[in-house]
DNA sequence: AGCACGCCGACT
DNA sequence: GTCGGCGTGCTC
């Protein structure tokens, strides 16, 4: 007997195992390994991966997979390994990692019906309920409130029975097609008979006569300058065929890519190609690491590594941070590569997402360009894996499964023998310590193309400001130097680092801060509605006009959102034109790349915005960038807050000044001396590596020692250290002593969502043991969090620290 | 997760 | 006696 093994489509603990399932002999020749069933579990019907087949079972009663969802696999089988293997790498559910490796648009939907097998129902409300119909959806019957039990009762009495349904949320775009039906004699005889009268559908059948490939019909009308009911006697008459076909939604609507070549290597270019290459031809895995400062030509590095990949009939990933946020970066792909390229952008649309993921099933693009997901493209022979920006923290999954995407990628290119680049300005520690041990090739681009010099960097010590009476956001040199530009028809971008710099309200007599009730963080002011509003929950609520603790009515608003620092620079300069680029200007699709191409066509002078216009910008004209707040970053609550500092100031620095015109930065804070700012100062990506790495082995952080983070919450604060206190000396006892324990502690974010945060922190060298002591005391707490509603995340390798 | 089964107190 | 509350255990 031909058995299925199956992973069923429920995250729980008890579930995360294996189910086998019959074969049923009419889908024995239509099912694979890789495809999603529709099977029965317990008094349900619900969705499930094949991850394999077998001939025999343990299991002594088996019943049989219901039905195929799909007509090929959705999962290759080293995607299916792949997904084990990341399960158990972050400790999640099989399931949560296979749903994490498709688009969403394959989960499936459930409901719930009543069908009725009695004509007469000894209830009459039921009667009345079904009104001659035979099944209805229970979710009609919470709705006007029906008690289930009565639903029980019946069902009991054989009356009506209940009915699980599986639904799918994918959908096909289509599009009406015409195509010539008769021979070229049969049209002219048509012709012949047609009236005198007839003059436009005579044209229409000239037109058509020619016609050797199927067209859109509204090509057709379109061209014809006609309206349907012209065309609808020759679908009638049989002249032409009309269908449907499949066609994949185009989210660039109907942009054309500019076509590209390689350009002529720089030297530094060269160098770095050549190994590249070297391992694409003869099949060899290695991790290499680009570290190019910024505009030293990386991307073209890339683009002509992917070719040689394609010229060896492979197919290349190439993961950027938020793509949508780079549509330059799009633009060189697809123009280089055109059709042979997928785009997984964040902003698409479901049915987008899905199209482009198909297209990469049906093996019709050779490369996928996409945000952190994109690393599971179902390819079957990958030449080469590009990791674009690797520092950033975006490629760390925040929920389950936590994989982080280079140690997938790195996972993908030893099974496919190929090489990986990791290219960054600003490469992590981790990334650049493994390096300079040669676990990583090390790739150094250390220069500008076209001989552009690095923009000076200037600091403006905020302190100073201050005592010499400047109180507003702006330091007097940034403000002559944005009039400057202004001046001679330059531009400037300004970046304000949104985190830990919004607005928060105080009150200046008092010093209460209005924080959210539920998460312990300050609430942020948003000026449209006069709101104050949560940024970790829905919470928000009416700005005060007094100060709830001592009722001053000198309650404000603090701090500096991109709405306030407009204002403020249209105070100072009111000349100045500013584009505002935040989560509230691009919220509609397209917005992003609407502003930016209105600020490369200079409808303004200043680019205002946050994190998202740190990087890969490059505009010819930008010669100045303000850094509005550098030390925001700085004091946030994690180890690793001094290196995003000096990533951030470096990639922001390498906006200006990349073209002919020479460029400037000024960096305003209130730590001029902190080091991090001041090797930013100086370009010196190698004297902040030595300094912080010595911070790092003093602190015992990584990449001396790796981190597990384990963060327990519950309703009682109470409860939830007390675990946590549990916890750590369960992982004292059972972990070795080089380890070290930290904990428990308050979590930076204290509390979220009305829960208490407690965690605890391992750090470690050596620890092979651990992840079963994990698993161990995950299973100890099972019931716990299953009644009590207790929460313990574990995040192996965190990146956040909250 | 969701669902059934089973055991207890509160009610017609 | 029965209804309905929730604790317990299972799902191939």
């Amino acid at each position: 007997m031909k058995i299925a093994k199956v992973v069923v489509d429920v995250p729980a603990s008890q579930t995360d195992k294996i189910f086998d399932y019959i074969i049923p002999e009419h889908l024995d020749s239509y099912i694979e390994v890789g495809m999603r069933v529709i099977v029965p579990f317990g008094p349900r019907t619900i969705m499930g991966y094949i991850i394999g087949m077998s001939d025999e079972s343990n299991v002594k009663k088996l019943k049989p997979i219901k039905d195929l969802m799909d007509i090929s696999p959705v999962l290759t089988p080293e995607l299916i390994e792949l997904g084990k293997w990341v399960a158990d790498y972050t400790l999640s559910f099989y399931i949560s990692a296979f749903q994490a490796m498709l688009p969403q648009a394959l989960k499936a939907t459930y409901h719930k019906s009543i069908e009725r097998l009695a004509d007469q129902f000894e209830d009459d409300q039921l009667n009345k309920l079904f009104d001659g119909r035979d099944e209805i959806d229970t979710q009609e019957l919470l709705d006007v409130g029906f008690d289930m039990n009565r639903i029980k009762k019946a069902e009991d009495l054989g009356e009506l029975k209940i009915v699980y349904h599986v639904g799918r949320k994918e959908t096909y775009k289509k599009v009406s097609m015409i195509k010539r039906q008769m021979t070229e004699v049969e049209i002219d005889q048509y012709r012949a008979e047609l009236s005198n009268r007839a003059k436009k559908r005579k044209e229409i059948v000239d037109y058509v006569a020619q016609l050797d490939e199927p067209i859109t019909f509204k090509q057709l009308l379109n061209e014809m300058h006609t309206t349907r009911q012209t065309v609808q006697p020759l679908i009638q008459d049989g002249v032409v065929n009309i269908f449907e076909q499949e066609i994949y939604r185009n989210p660039n609507g109907n942009k054309q890519f500019e076509k590209t070549f390689p350009l002529p290597l720089a030297d530094q270019q060269k160098q770095a190609l050549t190994p590249i290459v070297d391992d694409l031809n003869r099949q060899r895995n290695n991790v290499y690491v680009l570290h190019g400062v910024t505009g030293s030509g990386k991307t073209e590095v890339y683009l002509q590594s992917i070719e040689r990949a394609m010229q060896l009939g492979k197919e290349a990933i190439v993961l950027v941070p938020e793509i949508s946020l780079t549509p330059q970066m799009v633009n060189r792909f697809k123009g280089r590569f055109g059709d042979e390229v997928a785009v997984m952008h964040s902003a698409l649309s479901k049915g987008e997402r899905f199209d482009e993921w198909r297209k990469v099933q049906n093996q019709e693009v050779k490369v996928v360009v996409g945000a952190r997901s994109a690393i599971f493209a179902p390819f079957q022979n990958i030449g080469l894996i590009i990791i674009d920006e690797e520092h950033e923290s975006s490629y760390k999954q925040e929920d389950h499964p936590r994989y982080h995407v280079k140690d997938v990628a790195i996972k993908r290119a030893e099974t496919h023998m190929c090489p990986v680049i990791l290219g960054s300005a600003t490469p992590t520690l981790e990334t650049y310590a493994r390096a300079q041990k040669n676990v990583y090739q090390l790739l150094e681009m250390p220069d500008r193309m076209n001989q552009a010099s690095m923009p000076e960097i200037h600091i403006a010590d905020m302190r100073e400001e201050l005592h010499a009476g400047n109180r507003s956001m702006f330091s007097t040199m940034l403000v002559d130097k944005i009039r400057e530009r202004i001046d001679r028809g330059e531009q400037v971008v300004l970046f304000l680092n949104r985190r830990g710099y919004s607005t928060f309200v105080m009150c200046r007599d008092c010093g209460e801060v209005k924080t959210c009730p539920h998460c312990a963080i300050s609430l942020t002011y948003h000026q449209k509605h006069h709101l104050l509003k949560c940024h970790y929950c829905q919470h928000q609520e009416k700005m005060p006009s007094e100060c709830p603790s001592c009722q001053s009515d000198s309650i404000r608003y603090f701090g500096t959102g991109t709405q306030k620092v407009e204002q403020a620079i249209e105070a100072v300069i009111p000349e100045a034109k500013v584009i505002r680029m935040d989560v509230d200007t691009t919220r509609r699709k397209g917005a992003h790349e609407k502003l930016l191409a209105q600020f490369q066509n200079k409808q303004a002078n200043i680019l205002l915005g946050t994190q998202m216009i740190a990087k890969g910008l490059d505009f010819p004209d930008v010669t100045l960038v303000g850094v509005l707040a550098a030390d925001s970053l700085l004091n946030l609550p994690d180890f690793r807050s001094s290196e995003r500092t000096f990533q951030l100031l470096t990639q922001v620095s390498g906006r200006a000044g990349r073209h002919e015109l020479k460029g400037e930065v000024v960096i305003q804070t209130y730590s001029p001396e902190h080091y991090s700012i001041e090797y930013a100062k100086q370009y010196d990506y190698s004297g902040f590596f030595k300094k912080e790495m010595s911070l790092r082995k003093a602190f015992q952080y990584p990449p001396y020692f790796f981190m597990t983070l384990i963060t327990v919450s519950h309703e009682n604060p109470i409860r939830a250290e007390e675990v946590t206190r549990v916890i750590t000396q369960l992982l004292e006892k059972h972990l070795s002593e080089n380890s070290k324990l930290l904990g428990p502690t308050p979590s930076p974010l204290e509390k979220i969502k009305d829960r208490y945060r407690f965690q605890c922190m391992i750090k470690y060298k050596y620890e092979p043991e651990q992840k079963q002591v994990l698993k161990r005391i995950l299973s100890y707490y099972e019931p716990m969090i299953q009644k009590e509603g207790l929460q313990i995340q574990i995040d192996l390798q965190p990146y956040q620290l909250m």
